[in-house]
DNA sequence: CGCCGTACCGGGAGCGCTCCCAATTTCATT
DNA sequence: AATGAAATTGGGAGCGCTCCCGGTACGGCG
């Protein structure tokens, strides 16, 4: 292993002048940079960042901490496209991520092992859980962290997110623009808290409207394609003339259902997805949905912690992203 | 921060003999050895693992490095899976895995990053694209490897598979066992060595029975749902009486075009998938498809990687996992 | 009672780096 | 040419731990 000490003496230089240079510090001469500069390439020099950090106190590694349970939703691009955004941020600011999936039996212990062990700068939590004893600790440790998706039991956190609540309800509203009346909605895992957003969007929605959100016409989906379309089932004897469906991927098996059922999208009822992930433009129609950038909310996630790393003691800092209606077929805008 | 020192100042012990308790060395006297877990619990000590990763040379961190552009398949379930496979055997080893994600343009710079900072103490590899530069790096690193996946260009490297060949050999053959003849396949992405070798296996059944490989019975359907609806649409004209389709997810869009087209499966077209992930029983008809234990792969392939850092010149092992056809009705079986 | 072997324990060195402070050099100014 | 400030450089301490080596205590044996 090539230290900075042999680059040091194999250049003439001290240790220090070295160590400056590698770490682009201006007050070295560029005589001496050079020089230096010509040895670290000859030996394709790396410095060991396990030394850097223990010297320096920090490590450049965020982690990324995803329970187990929320894992299972992977199907869903949500994750991946979240996790490439947090994985591009790092790479321009020279972080590296590590991805810690949580396991809830031995929580505590886990919880214990990330905070303390001295590796992590900071974590980005996907906890969509509501009610986490992970976040409870977190809060409790001096470790900087921001969630994505906010997160009601955590009052002072830094979080990034988008208004599920105001999205939600605009994509319903614009069912009612388009004449509908009796909207369902199909909603996400009511233990994340977009899944609890969202449909509170429909029902102020509806409320706007002075109608009533009848439970016949609220049905779980779990935020999966199998869950959607059980749900949409559910929903069939109730004849709906529009969906709100929670997730695309979940649309995505609202639409196979209502093909199997002989129903017609949009004529004999219209559906508004969300997410826009790369499935809602080739669906059958092509589907109608509330657009969230997933990985700028990584992207996002990652800027914020450093910002609270770099500045420890500015307060927490909540970023709320736009989302956009991407209008296509499955609304039946295009039909009037 | 709570560190060694201290312990040993509130114990009354050395720094050497709380260290000794800390990692369970048994030249401790048990009374010693109770005493200062008393104040180790009572602090809540972690230990710091930047500090014991300098100290021992080792640091308890393996990588997983996943390029970008396989990233896009994570719509599939494999790489979830295998990635909880991989957290689980590590949890229990008391590993911490760190994901890399690998953007193809900064390799190089990549390369030597994850190489040589002496963060990890190996790496799982899931590069599946043939040919890939990252693969012949490592190869010539000291830091011990382990793909997921055979690799041609690789010959003495360790790895973890499944005998993708004579899996997707087994599965065309049942299908001829059925009584089919016309049987098409749908390929997964060719740059990937999965998707040459279950072609492979289905050539190599087609020549068993002295058929021809037609051009236009092989379509590629990218490993994605998409994929394999589009390349379904292309199979159609050319009235196949089966599809050996190399992946459940394209499975799953190749279902969705028979439908559409009218088709009756297994009657009119029997289908074999691979994979059997969760989507595979609840398909309509549930998928008759070749099981890989993905999760388990991703086990082994931390296991194996262990075994080659505690044992650095046992040779190269690989390691080849069963797989198993599980029959349902797409394929038509239940009605003989 | 003295000797030796074993079990247990403590302290020093050192992992490769950063950071601080002090020493040295350079250079503009009078 | 002398002076002082600024730029550059070098060395030491130390991050929290492991590992090695030597020391002490204790027991059994002749």
């Amino acid at each position: 292993m090539v230290t900075l000490e042999e680059i040091a003496r194999l250049s003439g230089a001290s240790r220090s002048t070295v160590s400056r240079v590698v770490n682009n510090d201006p007050h070295v001469s560029e005589k001496t940079r050079a020089r230096v500069m010509e040895v670290v390439r000859k030996l394709n020099y790396q410095p060991n960042v396990i030394a850097r950090s223990l010297a320096a106190g920090r490590t450049h590694v965020l982690g990324v901490i995803i329970p187990k349970r929320v894992m299972e939703l992977f199907s869903d691009p949500y994750f991946p496209i979240l996790l490439q955004g947090v994985s591009t941020a790092c790479n321009s600011f020279n972080y590296a991520v590590t991805l810690w999936l949580a396991d809830p039996e031995d929580e505590l212990r886990f919880i214990a092992k990330v905070l303390n062990n001295g590796l992590l700068d900071g974590v980005i939590v996907s906890s969509m859980v509501l009610a986490d004893p992970l976040i409870t600790a977190l809060d409790a440790s001096a470790l900087p962290f921001v969630l994505v998706g906010r997160h009601p039991s955590a009052p002072a956190v830094s979080y990034v997110d988008v208004d599920n609540i105001s999205s939600a309800q605009a994509a319903v509203e614009h069912l009612f623009q388009l004449g509908r009346r009796r909207i369902a909605t199909i909603t996400g895992m009511l233990e994340t808290i977009a899944g609890v957003d969202r449909l509170r969007g429909y029902e102020i929605a509806l409320r706007e409207h002075d109608l009533p959100a009848l439970p016949e016409l609220i049905q779980d989906g779990g935020f999966t394609e199998e869950g959607g379309a059980a749900a949409m089932r559910q929903l069939l004897p109730f004849h709906p003339d529009a969906v709100f469906v929670a997730s695309d991927t979940m649309a995505v098996g609202v639409l196979r259902v209502l093909r199997e059922a002989g129903l017609r999208v949009p004529q004999d009822i219209a559906l508004v997805g969300f997410d826009d992930t790369p499935a809602a433009a080739h669906a059958e129609p092509p589907l109608t949905t509330m657009k969230q950038s997933i990985a700028v909310l990584g992207e996002m996630a990652v800027e914020t912690l450093l910002h609270s790393i770099e500045h420890p003691d500015s307060g927490p800092r909540r970023i709320i992203l736009p989302t956009q209606l991407i209008v296509r077929e499955s609304c039946g805008a295009h039909l009037r």
